[in-house]
DNA sequence: ATTTATGCAAAACTTTTGCATGGGA
DNA sequence: TCCCATGCAAAAGTTTTGCATAAAT
């Protein structure tokens, strides 16, 4: 939780009443927030903050790898995802835009050995799939029926 | 390469002149497009074609996983994908933004997996490491030898 | 004290819409 | 022929900028 903030701190980053604000409202969002919602969360939270810091706050979360940009369903606004633990994994379903969580990937060896072949340096990662989840293959099949 | 147009024709898609310009103009790119490079590259490849039908394109090939649009850098604009054979696999610099691509994932185990658990039909993955590439591990190196 | 970050409000872009028309199958 | 898809141009949003001021360390 309040070990983003030590994060920000050390990378040499201080710890406005805009970062703050934007932190606690994405932490206790679901996991998935547009930049509209972290807009409104933030508006609430603490009026005093500007909409600029907000998106310029969402930059460098995004530069430390604390949060990632990816587009869910209509590719009008990008939903920003938490890393918690520097990975997040996901299934989105390409009729009904519903996002699935799971927890395991088994990537920690295709980092390590990526690390060593490339010799870069990996902090976090983003895996997602794309399908259809149960109910439209049901919905689909039950058309497909007339 | 046509097959992507096999697949608009199978899905039930029309191939019209702005869905050709837009495919051929992603397929002789190097795998990372933003949309303004899109509509640049229609512009000169079929200049008839709306700025619209471009993004009525995109939205289509994102749906039939053909293309996957993702952040790159600055979270300005989003960069198209490629999903060839429906994955892609890439690093993203978060110092230069450079991308690596890289081939392997081992993931195909873990889709079936998570088909048979969670009752999805999957069709495509993209999956992004973030960290710092060789170069600006280097350069950080040196900066901080002052 | 310094330096970094902010708020504000306008400017710059990007995407989306609505509708009459054109063009694939 | 029929219906899907388009082009156009305006509208709707979203992000970014520039700069004087505030506030963290």
């Amino acid at each position: 939780m309040s070990d983003h903030r030590e994060r920000l701190k050390l990378a040499g980053y201080k710890l406005t009443k805009a970062r703050l604000a934007v932190l606690q409202v994405i932490e206790h969002a679901d996991g998935h927030v547009t930049s509209a919602d972290v807009l409104d969360g933030v508006a609430l939270v603490d009026p005093a903050v500007g909409r600029a810091s907000v998106f310029r706050t969402l930059d460098l979360l995004t530069r430390l790898s604390i949060v990632r940009p990816t587009y869910i369903g209509t590719s009008a606004t990008p939903y920003y995802v938490l890393l918690p633990g520097g990975h997040h994994h996901h299934i989105i379903c390409t009729v009904c835009s519903r996002v699935i969580e799971f927890a395991e990937c088994g990537l920690e060896n295709i980092a390590i050995l990526l690390e060593e072949r490339l010799k870069v340096k990996l902090t976090g990662h983003l895996l997602e799939f794309y399908g259809q989840c149960a109910d439209c293959q049901d919905k689909i099949a039950v058309n497909n029926e007339d």
